[in-house]
DNA sequence: TTATATGCAAATTGTTTGCCTAGGC
DNA sequence: GCCTAGGCAAACAATTTGCATATAA
């Protein structure tokens, strides 16, 4: 990751930040492509994912590796954790940090070198809730709470 | 998610969940194709990717969804979490449950009624560390220890 | 015998890349 | 003016689907 050398101060890059940090939605790379083309209308999608990685490189924005098939990306860069609603898609902030224990114990446990961890709560979401929403699809691998 | 009405017993479905079952090594859908495709030469990609699907709902198998582009499938129905090597890609299981107290609390937070979560750790596995082998490329979203 | 499963190929989806022109420094 | 960035379209990779035939029940 090289970050001293400069990225050029671009409109499409200047906007695409802009959209991505200002609310928290946590979005995929079409959702930030159809935002960004209100402002710029003639921006391409193959800017959009040049500038999404080269942005994360230089830590402006954070790339989000969740389950699921399309990659989302973050304008909160500090480590946090995320809240999925399995019924509207919706990503929320989390802030604990309850795992440093394990990443002490597991290289004694495994002879792994322990380099970070991955988490994600699942759910659903107030509005959801109340709506009645549900979940569409069994989701894989949960570790569902008892 | 049907449990009830059957499959029917396939060669290709026996000889699948066979595979998947006999080693811990969390197979892709094209690692599970060249596995199949030794004992049975005619099977196609299209018939392992609709087959994963059904046995996974069934239960006989369990889709993970862990980070990365592809999605990997495991024998080990139990719930439990995953440990991958950045340098080799190798997922092994690993047995602690440390997140049930954040599922009690997170509802009150949050307002959210939490289903499950997904953890997985990530680092450098013993053999890769000897073999000097790195990582490939810079992981996002890792909430790396400090 | 009848419905489900399979092989094969084409379609979809998400993402990456090449090439030529536009625009930041 | 030079070199990076962007538009556009084509390439790619993983997965899904349609349809005619084969096979389990």
């Amino acid at each position: 990751m090289n970050e001293t050398c400069k990225l050029r101060d671009t409109k499409a890059r200047r906007v695409m930040v802009d959209e991505i940090c200002k609310g928290c939605s946590h979005p995929t790379a079409d959702e930030v492509y159809d935002l960004v083309r209100k402002r710029l209308p003639r921006i391409s999608l193959g800017t959009i994912y040049r500038n999404l990685e080269l942005l994360s490189e230089k830590g402006l924005i954070q790339k989000l590796d969740l389950a699921g098939t399309q990659r989302r990306y973050d304008g909160n860069t500090e480590n946090h954790y995320h809240l999925r609603c399995l019924a509207c898609g919706l990503v929320k902030d989390i802030i604990i940090h309850p795992l440093k224990k394990w990443e002490r114990l597991l290289p004694q446990d495994t002879g792994y070198e322990i380099l970070g961890h991955r988490l994600e709560f699942l759910g659903i979401c107030p509005s959801c809730k109340l709506e009645k929403r549900t979940v569409q699809s069994i989701l894989p691998g949960l570790n569902a709470a008892s």
